[in-house]
Formats: structure tokens, C-alpha cells, sequence
DNA sequence: CGCGGCATTGATCCCGGTCAAAGGTCGTGG
DNA sequence: CCACGACCTTTGACCGGGATCAATGCCGCG
């Protein structure tokens, strides 16, 4: 669902963009937020990139200011959130490790960026680092290809924030939480235990509700026997596949 | 606000991926749609290139389908929408001549695609398009520029549904319509008149609102004197600067 | 003229917001 | 180690915005 179709980088071997001399089989990983560049660019990143680290609550970046850096999560949790004149606040997405934390392609940013917790990240000039993703094609198709994933999550979000209610969207969330912290594990397995490193105003937040409504759904959620909450952001997901018939709304 | 930095083309012409002999300043437009390509793409795409019309309420492709072409929008209104097992629908966005309609790097579509009104689009067999795609920065920097700003505005539509109350949805909703039929025209022009190029329901299903809150908003405006209502689907605006209070919460 | 589809308007209901209070959790300092 | 206090979470009572249900109006078209 959120796969990428991969170019067919194969076939730049024989295009005139790329030399023969110059075979692009170099491509290679970059850093540990699976960026995809060639050895060149690779060295041309390492040049230009700061590691920074960020305490719980800092904040990187506001809503609109001009862009400066690109900035790559690397390890912990952040928030992307817009704000209304009366203080009323949206979270359009969690940030996790190995996501891009800003678009290269903007004047602005087009949210504030928070840490939830303590995170280190990447840093990069943008400018210098759009030269080297304009002469990168592999480099720019795997930002390209995070961002497409990016803009199919805010595409649910749409579909969740307009036409699900309040049980279907916490349930939701809880799913897509467990789904992120452990991608290998078969989605039924019973007894999962998940951390959500954000508050309940966080989840609130994201999900277009109030903390009392959050609140009041992991309460039912709990009596219902779907889940435990040995701590208030410790859960215990005992029934995977019931919690599952909450998080979409059935024929009526 | 929607605007999107240019990467540093100049600077590719003595970069490797660029022989000295192909200088990249052979980049100009392709077809209508405002994407950017070489000389040597632009032909490439005009021999997979295919025009097609819809008619109106006709279905370009279904959410969840297997990705056979890609498509630009060239003349024309289109609605992209998600379904629920129960039939709710939500309208993701709408789609106006010069768009992508879907992003070339997904295996399945994202969201369901029908034609408004009579469309005319351009199709590409999604594979070969790619090979283009990766071999011409200048190309896959345009359409990812595209894909930036919708990411934008499905940031703003996020907040739109987590967090503004129904008439500031309609605002809202009005001023962008009135925005994109006139992006030259200053904001505040009175008398200002749009077409509607879709239903109620339509409507409805974008701002995550019924049929009826949206019809009682628009007549909440008129009453006001905001707008006229000469059909259904015809606005004038009164007075954009009144209606533009309306659409953001204010402080408390 | 009459039909069918879309839009408007009215009456009522209910989900989730608001307001308020009590209960938990955790860090800090005695 | 415990006690205090600040903050977060939970729970309850009530309210209101928007959904639902229903009827009427409007317009285009056969």
C-alpha cells in the first residue's frame, strides 16, 4: 500500500544523461534514512550535513517562516502541526525516524515542526542541497518517493478527519501506531504492547478531536477488553482483529 | 504560498551528469500541463503521448486499481474521492486543467477519479513515462514540484476538516474556487462572479459536511448579503472581505 | 404538462464539545 | 524514601453544531 514503484534505473546506463564511463550501479544508501544517491552525491551530502540533536518540546521550525535547511529525522518522534488565529491546533502528521522532515521544493515551511520527545536529526543548507538532488536523479526519485507515501498518509487523514467518527478514528490511530512500531509482525498478533510517545492533546490534536473524546474512547476501548493501559501511554493490544472492525464503518 | 523554489539548473551544465556537449538549457514545456522537460524528453513523451476525452460523470480509474497510465488533466474539472464500506465518500481533491491526476511512483491509485464536466486528459503508459522521468532532472523536478504544492494543499485541507467549523468551511471553500478561476485577479475585487463546476454533494463531500449544512451556509451568505446566488452553481462575490472573516477562527 | 433530479428549508436528534471536578503519575526536594 | 505539587488523564453533567429525517421548491427536459 504505501510501496514505490523503482524507477528502472537500469536502463539510465545507456542514456545519454549518464556517460558510459560513469555507470550509476553506484547508488548506495545514504545515512540511515534510506535516501537512495549515488557514491558522489553521497560525499557531496556528507560535506554539507549537520548532525543536531533536539530536547523533548523544542521546536525547529515555526509555520511559514523561510525554509533555511532540509531537516531528516533520524531517531525519536517529532509533530507537524499548523495553528488557527484562536489558538485552535492541527497536527497533520507524526514525524519518524527516516522521514523527511520538510519539503526541499518550498519557499516556507508549511507547518511548525516539534519534538515529542528527544531526536537527533540531519541538517542540510537547502540550497546546496537541491544542486546535488538536481544533478541526482536517484537521489531526487527516492525524495520524490517519500514524499508521494507522505501525500498518500495525508490523503487518509482527509478521509478520516471528514467522514469517520470519533471510535473510528482512535482506533484507527492506535492500529496505524502498532502497524509503524512494528512493521514485521503479523497484524493479529494478540498481546502487542505499543508506546505512544505523545500526549493525548497530541493525539487529540491529530485527529480532530478533544482530549475528553480521546480520552473517553480508549476508556471504552479498555472496558470493551480491546485494550490495556497499564499507563497512560503504555497499550496493550489484546484484540487486533475486533479493534479492526472499529476502524472502518460498515455497511449500514 | 503555493510557490515552489527553483532548483539551480544553471549549475547542472558543468556538472558530470550533464556533458559539456548536451547543455541543459534546451529545457522548455511540454504540452499544456506546465511540466518542464528537455527537448529530447518532450519528444520521447510525445510519442507515448495519448489524448482522450471524458464525459461528464465518467470514471477514469478506481481507487486500489493497479496503475496502468498516468495522467495530466488538461482541460477540464475532476474530482478525486475514497470510499467507505459503508458509502461514505470523501473527495480528496479537486482536480483542475494542469494537474497531475495521479503520482507517477505508486503501484495502485490512491483515490478514485471521475470527470465533472467534459474533460480532456493526456495519458502516459506509467513504465515508460518512468524511464523518462528518471533520466531528465529537469522533468522530475516539475512533477515533483506538482506533487509539493498538492501535499500543501492536503495540509490545508487537513486542518480545514480537523479543526474549522462548518461555515468557515464554506468560506474557505469559495474563496480557493475564487482564487483558482481568477489567479490574477486582486482579492478584493467586488462582484467577482464563479462557476461552480460541481453539485452540492460534491461540495459536501470535500469540506466533510452534508448535502444540507453547506446549502444553509450558502443561504446563511446570501442572507447576509456576502454573495448572490443567481443558480445553484453561480456565486457572486459581494464582499470578499467580509466573507474572508468568515473563514478563520478567530481569537477567542 | 409532468417527471426526475438537485437544492432549499424546517423540525428534531445525537455525537462530540464544553465545563467542571476528581484521580493518577511523575519529578523534585526535603 | 516519602511528601508535595504540577501536570496529565479520566470521568461526569450538560450543551450545541451539525446530522438526520422529511417536505417543499426549483429547473431542465422529454
Amino acid at each position: 500500500m504505501d510501496m514505490v514503484t523503482s524507477i528502472n534505473t537500469e536502463h539510465s546506463r545507456t542514456h545519454r544523461y549518464l556517460p558510459p564511463d560513469r555507470p550509476n550501479n553506484d547508488i548506495r544508501q545514504f545515512g540511515v534514512s534510506g535516501l537512495m544517491a549515488t557514491l558522489k552525491s553521497c560525499t557531496l551530502l556528507s560535506d554539507i550535513a549537520n548532525s543536531r540533536t533536539l530536547a523533548a518540546g523544542e521546536t525547529l521550525f515555526w509555520e511559514d517562516d523561510p525554509i533555511q535547511h532540509i531537516y531528516f529525522l533520524v531517531d525519536g518522534t517529532m509533530k507537524a502541526y499548523k495553528l488557527l488565529p484562536n489558538g485552535r491546533s492541527q497536527i497533520t502528521r507524526f514525524i519518524t525516524s527516516g522521514d523527511i522532515i520538510t519539503s526541499p521544493l518550498t519557499n516556507n515551511y508549511a507547518y511548525s515542526a516539534e519534538a515529542l520527545g528527544s531526536c537527533s536529526i540531519l541538517q542540510f543548507p537547502q540550497k546546496r542541497f537541491n544542486n546535488i538532488l538536481a544533478n541526482d536523479p536517484s537521489l531526487l526519485k527516492s525524495v520524490f518517493g517519500k514524499q508521494s507515501i507522505e501525500l498518500q498518509q495525508a490523503q487518509k487523514q482527509i478521509l478520516l478527519l471528514g467522514r469517520m467518527p470519533a471510535i473510528e478514528r482512535v482506533s484507527n490511530f492506535l492500529l496505524e501506531i502498532a502497524q509503524r512500531q512494528n512493521p514485521k509482525t503479523t497484524r493479529f498478533e494478540a498481546g502487542l504492547v505499543i508506546t505512544l510517545p505523545m500526549a493525548r492533546a497530541d493525539i487529540a490534536d491529530y485527529l480532530g478531536l478533544t482530549i475528553e473524546t480521546v480520552s473517553r474512547a480508549f476508556s471504552k476501548f479498555r472496558r470493551d477488553g480491546l485494550i490495556d493501559l497499564p499507563r497512560p501511554n503504555l497499550v496493550r493490544l489484546r484484540d487486533q482483529t475486533r479493534l479492526r472492525e472499529q476502524s472502518a464503518s460498515h455497511a449500514s
